[in-house]
Formats: structure tokens, C-alpha cells, sequence
DNA sequence: TGGCGGTACTG
DNA sequence: CAGTAC
DNA sequence: GCCA
């Protein structure tokens, strides 16, 4: 992880050696059975396995070395196709798929798990489950049954890809890149969002109208008793003015209507593997709408609870359509797209290793690359870097390691002793994926407010000076002081010890009003947000970090017009939420736990 | 065919 | 305003 | 990219 960089910084090669390394499948003299993979699949296979080094054999000869079939064949089928009663036991016979994820990593994956048969008996025994997983069980198996191909798939990763966080560098992204001119850089060509951005006038957050908790007079402490549903009353008395139609309990395609799945395993991972690397490309073109299209189809894709196996099951599927479908037909019937032998992974790498620095997007990796540079090192020698580039350059693989749950909490304690020593009672709370429970987070989030409503007020300045102080908070790469109840800090950390990894700290600080909506944004994740804030829409509401509101029309029409407490409105009327289960509640759904908030 | 979040920063 | 990030 |  901590060397995806190095893999890029020398460039110096030449084609000869790049067709080299293309021929992978050098060492692989194979039979393809086509019984079972069907025509098509079988073609394909042949034509790749030439295509890249390989040598395809109609029939057994001295020097073959692998025999190519599906893996519901039977051992008694193919030891008639092959006219042979025993397997040599020099061959081996393998699955297909072995040869397809091959095709699709640009290199030979362990044949391991895809191993049909392992030095085997010429007679077709039924084999018990058990017997059959088993490790060195000579007696394998060719007969499959559904049972064990499920189990062949859920334990499919550790091959393929051992590496669950986006690690999967491309193929080639080892081979040093070459200089290369991009004529017109494509990103150019796509079309601008078409609408002109409603003009949003520098207008100061105006939360001013938002109806407070009672906050009786004085008295310092709405005193919460933290329990969940300290509110409900109210929530309720809101939902009862509301029509039937915007109160009933959303449907589970929302996927902020059910948990992030724990238990469902993906079963298409070799599909979503392949859309993923689409994906990629898309987002390093800037197109956000295509990138947001393949989000929620892959995630899907990986709820889907079987493994698809036709073009109609896939399209049948929420979140895809017939070009994804497509798609997805020709990676189950030929292992890979061809789509993606058309990429140049030399400038697909080179984005991917400059868009992961923190403040550099597509438009200016495009840029840099227009300029010939692909490297890092090309980076820190020739490019013209903003503050925040310059800071996400220096912290490079520190800011892309992955940080532990536990040093998550030192840098929270940190914060918290801090905040404390300055205002005893300030709420410190780490969101995002940390609060999701997630075993390594990409930053840290924390949440600040104060229960009194009041005294957040100024902790924020303080907090950071202190911080600052401390050469805790070594670098702020954005102060943003939006008024004197709301600011952020998006800045980088280092705890005291030596060998401490620079990390990505933000804080954030809302008045208390706000805390549930900004604890609920600040947990994420991205896609539950998208998905709830849709719901909300959909159900006239509004939701935002700051607040949820009702009765909001979005296109001034003469519609009936909601009232919630004296107040008529076009931009809704901010409810009052105490706890995250509030804004469940408004919109009908079951309260989910931040775990299983994470889809 | 248009919408897919809304906002605030940097330069 | 474009680009980036949350 | 998908969907209404």
C-alpha cells in the first residue's frame, strides 16, 4: 500500500518490452471444452488465449498443459470428449473462470481454487460436501454441486485480489509509463452540467427561522434524557399534519431503508471487479453523473443475492439498465470486457496515482499529463501545485493509508481533552467511518457542539490554537468560519510519538440545534446521505446538514401549501430533531444503527 | 429529456 | 468562474 | 450510467 507510488517513478521502457509482458499466457498450451461454456464463451477464450501468448491444442498432445472447461462438467463427459479413461496426471484441468480472471488482471492468477481435479480417480463417484471441500482430497471432484460452487465463490477473494480496499492497481501499473502526447484531452469534450447552477448568492446559512427545542428561558441544560426518543412527541405532532402519502414507510429500495447487508456475500464479484475499473475511468474523466450511475449499480450488483447468470436477470436488477446489462453479458460470457482493452492504462494509472492527491481532481490530472507528466517524481519536479496540492504531495502515502480504529481513538482523545479543558461539557464525537464501525478509516471526523445550545460559541478558535500549540495540528488546508455557530476545519494531525503517520483531521462545530442532522451527514455514508436526502425530497421534506424540513416546494406552484406552526413557506419549515431517530422517523423509516448505515 | 445535494473554499 | 472537497 |  505504502508503494503503489514507486511502481510509476522510472520510465523508461520501450514496446518490445511492453508486448513481454502482454504475452502472460506464454507457458499455457491448452484444450478448450467446449461443452458447457457454450460456443461463444469457448471462441472467445481461444481467441485470447492466442492473443496472448498462449497456444491452443484440439487435442491432448505431449507438451499440453492445461485443459480448459466449465466447472459443472462432468469427469466422465469430458473423459469421453478427450477419448481418454484416466486425466494424465501431468494436465491440469481447470475452470474456465481461472483463464477469464486471468484475461481480466492482465496476468495468471493462482490456479488454486479453480482446479477441477486434483490428481484424480477416472470414476464418477458423487462426493460428499465435506469431503469435497477438503483441502487435499485427491478424490475431487467434477461434480459439482450448487452447494459447493457457492462456497467456491465466497471464498473466491483471497485469490483473485486479496486486497478488499481499492487497492487493485491496474494490470500494467507496475510497467513504468511512457511519454506520450494526448492529442485533446477527452475530458475537455464532455458536456458541462447543462444547467447554470442556480445562482446561489453568498447566502449566510439562516437557520435563524428554525424552531427551537423549548429552550426554557434561561436555564442552561434542555436536559437530554439520553434516551432515543426524547422527541417523539413532536415528531409525531408534525407527521400528523402530514398527508398519508408522504408518511408510509418507504420501500427496502431505498437504501436508506435497510442495512448495509453484514451477511450478503458477493456473489458477482468477478462482474463488479471489471465495472469497477470502468468506474474509475469515468470518475478520471470528470463525468460524475456516469461515476454515480455505476455506484449504485455495482453496490446492486453486490447485494444481489445469487450469481447472474443471463443478460435479463441483470437488467432485472434495480440500477441497471440495458448498456450496464450488456455489459455485464459479455464479462459472465467471456470472463472481460473489451471495452477495457481499449483504455490506455498508462494514462489511466497516471490519473489514478494523481487524483489520489488530496486537492488535485480530474481537471488538473488531465492537465499535468498534457504536460508529460507521469509520475509522481515528474510531480514534485515540474508541476505547478496549489497550497492544498502541495500539502496532499508531501503527505501523499500517508494520506492514503488506511488508519487503524485504534489510533482514530488516541487522535479523538486528543481533541476531546482539549475541547474539554476549554468548555466541560462539549459534546466530541467521531463520525464517518469510524462511526460506522468500519475496521480502518480514510480521515478523521469529528463532530463538536455543546448541549446548552450556547456554548460552542468560540470554542472553536480556541480549540485549534490549542491544537496548533501542541504540534498536534501541523498544516489547516481549509478554515472555514461561517458564523459564529458554524465552522470547519478540514487540516492534518500528527499524534506526539515518533514514526506517527500524518493523518487527515476535520472537525466541525454546530450549534446544538443542529447536532442530529450533523451527526447523521457526518456519518455518511455518502450513498445512505444520497439516498435519504432523496427520500426526504420525495416526501416534500428537505434535508441538509443543517436541518430537516417540511413542506418544502421545490417549484413555486399553487399547490396546497403546508403550514407547520404559524409559518407558510416555500422552503419548508425546519423541524426541531433531538436525536438521529427523529429524522427516521419523519420519513417513515426504521432507525438503522451507523453500522449498518454503510451501503 | 432532464435530474441525479448543496455549500464553501481556493485561485 | 472552474475545480475540489465535504 | 439509471430512472421517471
Amino acid at each position: 500500500m505504502s508503494t503503489k507510488d514507486q511502481s510509476i517513478t522510472s520510465k523508461t521502457t520501450n514496446k518490445a518490452d511492453r508486448h513481454q509482458e502482454k504475452l502472460f499466457l506464454a507457458d499455457v498450451k491448452a484444450i478448450i471444452i467446449e461443452a458447457g461454456l457454450g460456443k461463444t464463451r469457448s471462441a472467445i477464450l481461444k481467441k485470447q488465449l492466442i492473443v496472448y501468448g498462449g497456444q491452443y491444442h484440439r487435442s491432448i498432445q505431449s507438451d499440453t498443459t492445461h485443459i480448459i472447461a466449465s466447472k459443472n462438467i462432468k469427469l466422465a463427459r469430458l473423459c469421453t470428449i478427450l477419448k481418454i479413461d484416466t486425466i494424465p496426471s501431468n494436465l491440469i484441468v481447470v475452470d474456465a473462470d481461472w483463464l477469464s480472471q486471468s484475461l481480466t488482471k492482465g496476468q495468471l492468477i493462482d490456479v488454486g481454487q479453480f482446479n477441477l481435479v486434483k490428481r484424480v480417480q477416472p470414476k464418477t463417484t458423487s462426493v460428499q460436501l465435506d469431503k469435497a471441500l477438503t483441502k487435499d482430497d485427491n478424490a475431487a471432484t467434477l461434480e459439482h454441486g450448487k452447494k459447493e460452487q457457492i462456497k467456491r465463490h465466497s471464498d473466491a477473494s483471497p485469490c483473485t485480489d486479496n486486497s478488499d480496499h481499492n487497492e487493485v492497481p491496474p494490470a500494467s501499473q507496475k510497467r513504468p509509463l511512457e511519454e506520450k502526447k494526448i492529442s485533446s484531452p477527452v475530458w475537455l469534450k464532455i458536456k458541462r452540467g447543462r444547467f447554470s447552477k442556480t445562482n446561489t448568492k453568498k447566502r449566510a446559512i439562516d437557520n435563524s427561522n428554525i424552531i427551537h427545542q423549548p429552550l426554557d428561558s434561561d436555564s442552561d441544560y434542555v436536559e437530554s434524557d439520553d434516551d432515543n426518543n426524547a422527541n417523539t412527541s413532536e415528531i409525531e405532532m408534525v407527521l400528523s399534519q402530514l398527508p398519508a402519502k408522504y408518511t408510509a414507510k418507504p420501500s427496502s429500495s431505498w437504501a436508506c431503508a435497510r442495512p448495509s447487508s453484514l451477511p450478503v456475500k458477493n456473489r458477482n464479484k468477478h462482474i463488479t471487479d471489471i465495472l469497477e475499473i470502468l468506474q474509475k475511468k469515468y470518475e478520471n474523466l470528470g463525468d460524475q453523473w456516469r461515476v454515480k450511475g455505476y455506484t449504485k449499480a455495482i453496490s446492486s450488483i453486490k447485494n444481489y443475492p445469487r450469481e447472474i447468470t443471463t443478460r435479463e436477470e441483470a437488467e432485472a436488477i434495480p440500477n441497471i439498465g440495458k448498456r450496464l446489462a450488456d455489459k455485464i453479458w459479455e464479462i459472465i460470457s467471456c470472463g472481460h470486457l473489451r471495452k477495457l482493452d481499449y483504455m490506455d492504462n498508462d494514462v489511466q494509472t497516471a490519473l489514478n496515482v494523481f487524483t489520489k492527491i488530496w486537492g488535485a481532481g480530474p481537471a488538473t490530472a488531465h492537465n499535468w499529463i498534457a504536460q508529460g507528466l507521469y509520475t509522481l517524481d515528474d510531480i514534485r519536479a515540474k508541476a505547478k501545485l496549489n497550497y492544498h496540492q502541495s500539502i496532499g504531495l508531501k503527505y501523499y502515502d500517508d494520506f492514503n493509508e488506511r488508519i487503524p480504529r485504534a489510533e482514530v481513538v488516541e487522535i479523538e482523545a486528543v481533541i476531546r481533552e482539549e475541547a474539554t479543558a476549554i468548555e466541560p461539557g462539549l459534546e466530541v464525537i467521531t463520525c464517518g467511518s469510524y462511526r460506522r464501525e468500519k475496521p480502518t478509516c480514510g480521515d478523521v471526523d469529528i463532530l463538536i457542539s455543546h448541549p446548552n445550545g450556547r456554548s460552542h460559541q468560540g470554542a472553536y478558535h480556541k480549540l485549534l490554537r490549542r491544537l496548533q500549540a501542541k504540534d498536534f495540528l501541523t498544516e489547516i488546508l481549509v478554515n472555514q468560519d461561517v458564523d459564529i455557530d458554524h465552522q470547519k476545519l478540514l487540516g492534518v494531525c500528527k499524534l506526539p510519538e515518533e514514526g506517527r503517520k500524518y493523518r487527515r483531521l476535520d472537525i466541525i462545530v454546530v450549534p446544538y440545534r443542529e447536532w442530529a442532522c450533523s451527526l447523521l451527514y457526518f456519518t455518511g455514508s455518502g450513498h445512505f446521505n444520497r439516498s435519504m436526502r432523496l427520500l426526504a425530497r420525495k416526501k416534500r421534506m428537505h434535508l441538509s446538514e443543517h436541518a430537516i424540513s417540511v413542506g418544502v416546494l421545490r417549484k413555486v406552484t399553487a399547490c396546497s401549501v403546508l403550514k407547520y406552526g404559524n409559518q407558510k413557506l416555500t422552503r419548508g419549515t425546519p423541524v426541531p430533531t433531538k436525536c438521529e431517530a427523529d429524522i427516521f422517523a419523519l420519513l417513515g423509516l426504521d432507525y438503522l444503527e451507523p453500522k449498518d448505515r454503510d451501503c
